[in-house]
RNA sequence: GAAUCGCUAGCUCAGUCGGUAGAGCACCGGACUUUUAAUCCGGGUGUCGCGGGUUCAAGUCCCGCGCGAUUCACCA
């Protein structure tokens, strides 16, 4: 077959109901002098689940002719015969059947229906309520308007889509086809707003700061860099909004919090994707055990207002309101690997200890990376029921204030959920000296080769020299959050357009 | 990065031992004024993911590549 394009629109692409469809429409200018995309406007006056709840009460066989119902949506199946033809028009918020006879419309619009309206026409109609005999409330349209033709076929409407490559690439496919996938997003809405009306209940304030900037900072992570052509530099995309959220708690703004888009370049799996939303709140006069409160709080709103506090994920039931665990991470090594890190005192001791446990040592770690290790080998995956991580080394929180009963750890904690980490917090460091030191030490790990250690920002060394008051902030990968109370199992489901590898 | 599985019509899928590409839905034409996976009659619309190889002959066997899914590794 010879690579062409034909003219008009139509392309050597196009399969055969494409090209049918096209026609059809160019048809449909020249013998009807109907443009079916023509600026329009259509005042919808119901939404089908209004239809529906408003006119329940009809019995079988029975039509509320004074009744008068005006709506749209997309036709997603027609039934046609003859005289009569039954279709189904879907919104956004229900599904519901038409009935057109040639008698309810006359027989200018029910020729016009017959020769120009198909399955995927998005259209306007007037009618009043009936039930049929059979018990479908139905609509008896008296009026419609073609106000928008699709010339691509929809999905099989018995199987739907399920090719997950189409369904993650052509997202809207996806949602015409299968509404479950429309409640998950409306869900993930909800659980957003309940966030900020959670947050916002306590006084917090929603702040933006940059995606861009020249240091990407608050996390280890590698960003992703672009190059800004006007400056003439090198910038990143964030990889947190930490920095930013402690200068403006430095600055006087009190409760802080910002939802927003990270990014971090890094690989792809059902908990990961590129560009993740995470929420990160800081709150003055406080430390990480308000934030171990207020996740609980947000968590458990979050999940009332889509319905429960019983959740289900892969398998295994979570009921929410139950207070959440706490464990530190010495226990839990101790309980899951079988390893008391209060008998170890040096790093020689730990390495060893760790080579025992089949973990794989360069011999430059520390105890305290030690520990984090095993947690993470044996410990992490046996956080189902919502607990708190505590007790994290101060090795590996650089931004995070020191235990005072026993410097070498933080008051910080991870709250996991399923075995994943879905929250991180602590009490902010804010002593300038300290810092310094720790952006100091993680600068080491860098020049050791780490490239995901946190970069050194002096300016921030600057805000906390200002003077920040004591603080607890806590991040929430919100993702996640909304995996786990719509029971999706992988981040792609909750992601509306995840990250693809491009196809050709 | 590795392993496994998948990729055939718009969608969901079948395709035997290597022997002329199939079904249902959708679509096109016709009948039908209460159907609802409507029904009935007629019609197959295709770069079998891409590229090589073996063979008289490849959707099928072999090699390479691409994309996706899952698991593992990596990663907050």
């Amino acid at each position: 077959m010879p690579e062409e394009i034909i003219q008009d629109g139509f392309s050597s692409e196009d399969n055969e109901i494409v090209r049918q469809r096209k026609d059809k429409l160019l048809r449909l200018r020249s013998e009807e002098g109907y443009d079916p995309y023509v600026n329009e406007t259509w005042d919808r006056q119901d939404t089908l689940a209004s239809v529906r709840e408003r006119f329940e009460h009809l019995q079988p066989e029975e039509e509320d002719t004074n009744a008068v119902i005006k709506t749209a949506g997309r036709v997603m199946t027609v039934r046609r015969q003859g005289k009569a033809t039954f279709a189904d028009l879907a919104d956004e918020t229900s599904r519901m059947q038409l009935y057109f006879q040639l008698n309810s419309v006359g027989e200018k619009a029910y020729d016009f229906l017959k020769k120009w309206v198909d399955s995927g026409d998005w259209i306007g109609i007037i009618g009043h309520p009936c039930r049929t005999r059979r018990g479908e409330l139905t609509i008896m349209v008296t009026e419609y308007r073609l106000l928008s033709k699709a010339i691509r076929p929809l999905p099989e409407k018995w199987h739907g889509l399920t090719d997950t490559e189409i369904r993650y690439r052509r997202r809207y496919m996806d949602l015409i086809a299968n509404p479950e996938v429309r409640e998950v997003f409306r869900k993930r809405s909800r659980i957003i707003s309940s966030f900020r009306e959670t947050l916002e209940s306590h006084g917090t304030l929603e702040v933006e700061t940059p995606i861009l900037s020249v240091l990407a900072g608050g996390a280890n992570a590698r960003p992703f860099k672009t190059f800004h052509n006007a400056l003439g530099v090198d910038m990143y995309m964030r990889i947190a909004v930490e920095l930013y959220l402690k200068r403006l708690v430095v600055g006087m703004m009190g409760r802080v919090y910002e939802i927003g888009r990270n990014f971090r370049n890094e690989g792809i799996d059902t908990m990961h994707n590129p560009e993740f939303t995470m929420m990160e709140v800081y709150w003055p006069y406080c430390n990480y055990v308000d934030m171990m409160n207020l996740a609980e709080e947000l968590i458990r709103n979050a999940a009332k207002a889509i319905g429960t506090l019983e959740i289900e994920w892969n398998g295994t039931k979570l009921d929410l309101s139950k207070p959440f665990h706490r464990i530190t991470m010495r226990e839990a090594v101790k309980k899951y690997a079988g390893v008391d890190f209060d008998t170890i005192k040096t790093d020689e001791e730990a390495r060893a200890v760790a080579r025992e446990k089949g973990l794989e040592i360069t011999g430059h770690e520390s105890r305290f990376a030690v520990l984090n290790m095993l947690f993470e080998e044996f410990g992490e995956e046996n956080l189902i029921e919502p607990t708190f991580l505590l007790g994290h080394p101060t090795e590996i929180s650089p931004l995070s204030k020191r235990d005072p009963e026993d410097t070498d750890y933080t008051h910080r904690f991870e709250l996991f959920m399923y075995g994943k980490e879905v929250a991180n917090a602590f009490s902010e460091l804010n002593d300038p000296l300290d810092q310094r030191e720790r952006f100091e030490d993680q600068a080491r790990k860098k020049a050791e080769g780490d490239d995901e250690a946190h970069v050194f920002d002096e300016d921030f060394i600057n805000a906390i020299e200002a003077g920040l008051p004591p603080t607890g902030g806590m991040g929430i990968g919100m993702d996640r959050v909304v995996m786990f109370l719509t029971g999706a199992k992988s981040i792609r489901d909750v992601i509306l357009f995840p990250a693809m590898k491009p196809k050709a």
